[in-house]
RNA sequence: GCAGGGAUUGGGGAGCGGUCAAACCCAGCAGACUGUAAAUCUGCCGCCUUGUGCUUCGUAGGUUCGAAUCCUACUCCCUGCA
């Protein structure tokens, strides 16, 4: 750094799940009055916490945590309501001279919000869905390509013609704009100052932290809360209930399968979870600095990275505070 | 004990004389990702010096130009009858 950065200052804690990324969150927001910003998209919704290992009261300390528990497990949300949330919540905490800390494994999220991602905003069409998904069952993938190319919109060829999902929503974008990416893009500079944290662990260590938790979170009462989310008509189909474990409860609950089973689904859900978090955040990124939590003094390695960035930027504010 | 059925690459499971390093599913590994993202999708997945290469389909023999596929013996497993 050169000169004064007139961004708003931001931390961010990434990482692969149960690396610790919570208790880091609060551990700096305590020391240096931040407030978390929760980016991890399980976590929006009420009545699943067991299962989505969200922070409980104690947790928190008493730190402010945002975009946490303010969803139904039936409301639909999606990546342009998560950006637009965010941003407001950090202009928000920022406005109050608090440090927002983002905490969490959504890598689509996290770098959307991180990288300015401008996501066009065009409404999912459900009727076009519905049709659309109709002629994939039918028809085959095929047919849904050569939907999409009969639209002779735009962008074409920036489509995954093998994902179904995909190819939906491109011909969605292409009815609506003429352009089958909707003319995404993303900010030239990235929209905060940010500091990233990176946690991880071997592979091995996080497989077997998970899998501890796994019996932990049944004997706190995790299929009690599946069983409550059923009473009060959630259904088992909805997107919120594609979090790790919770359809599996529902069909055990339904003694459709074992809690053996169960327990297995659910092991194998977080390995590939961790799969897919390390493919969001690599370890050869070098945007993030990496801390290895099974290495000692870690902790304190952040807490002198994160001391020296804090300071300074306290010392540009003072620089633009005097020029002003 | 007798009568059947079966043993296949990490697991499940096809193959039943050549086109078999062996379908497919799962797991594992790598990757993509702009309104479902803990979602959805893609690639790799016996070994190596990457080749008309090497070693595999319970074990040991045999038949055949050629066997995971046929025969014999043995070992183990399952089912039925005793």
């Amino acid at each position: 750094m050169t000169a004064a950065d007139d961004r708003i200052g931001v931390i961010a804690i990434v990482g692969a799940t149960a690396t610790g990324k919570t208790k880091l969150g609060v551990g700096l927001a305590r020391q240096f009055n931040g407030e978390v910003v929760n980016a991890d998209s399980r976590l929006f919704y009420r009545g699943m916490d067991i299962g989505t290992a969200k922070p409980t009261t104690d947790e928190m300390r008493g730190v402010p945590h945002h975009l946490i528990d303010f969803l139904e497990p039936s409301d639909s949300y999606s990546l342009s309501d998560f950006l637009a949330a965010a941003n407001a919540t950090i202009n928000d905490i920022h406005g109050r001279d608090k440090l927002p800390i983002i905490v969490g494994g959504s890598g689509q999220y996290i770098w959307g919000l991180l990288e300015g991602w401008i996501v066009p905003s065009i409404p999912p069409n459900p009727s076009l869905r519905r049709e659309l998904e109709a002629v994939f069952d039918a028809e085959g993938i095929a047919a849904l390509q050569d939907r999409l190319r009969a639209t002779s919109a735009t962008g074409i060829d920036r489509v995954e013609m093998l994902n179904p999902r995909r190819l939906i929503r491109a011909i969605e974008r292409a009815v609506a704009t003429g352009d089958a990416t909707g003319g995404a893009s993303r900010a030239k500079v990235p929209p905060f100052d940010t500091l990233m944290i990176g946690l991880n662990a071997p592979r091995e260590v996080l497989h077997e932290r998970v899998d501890r938790r796994v019996d932990v979170m049944i004997a706190a009462g995790w299929i009690d809360e599946v069983d409550a989310l059923r009473r009060s008509g959630v259904e088992r189909d909805l997107p919120s209930m594609s979090a790790i474990g919770y359809r599996e409860i529902y069909d055990q609950i339904d003694a459709k399968v074992s809690i053996h089973d169960v327990r297995e689904a659910i092991r194998i859900g977080n390995h590939r979870l961790i799969g897919a978090q390390n493919n969001w955040f690599k370890a050869s990124d070098e945007r993030i600095n990496w801390f290895d939590m099974t290495q000692d003094g870690f902790a304190d390695e952040i807490d002198s990275l994160v001391g020296n960035w804090v300071r300074q930027r306290r010392a540009y504010g003072e620089v633009n505070d005097r020029i002003a």
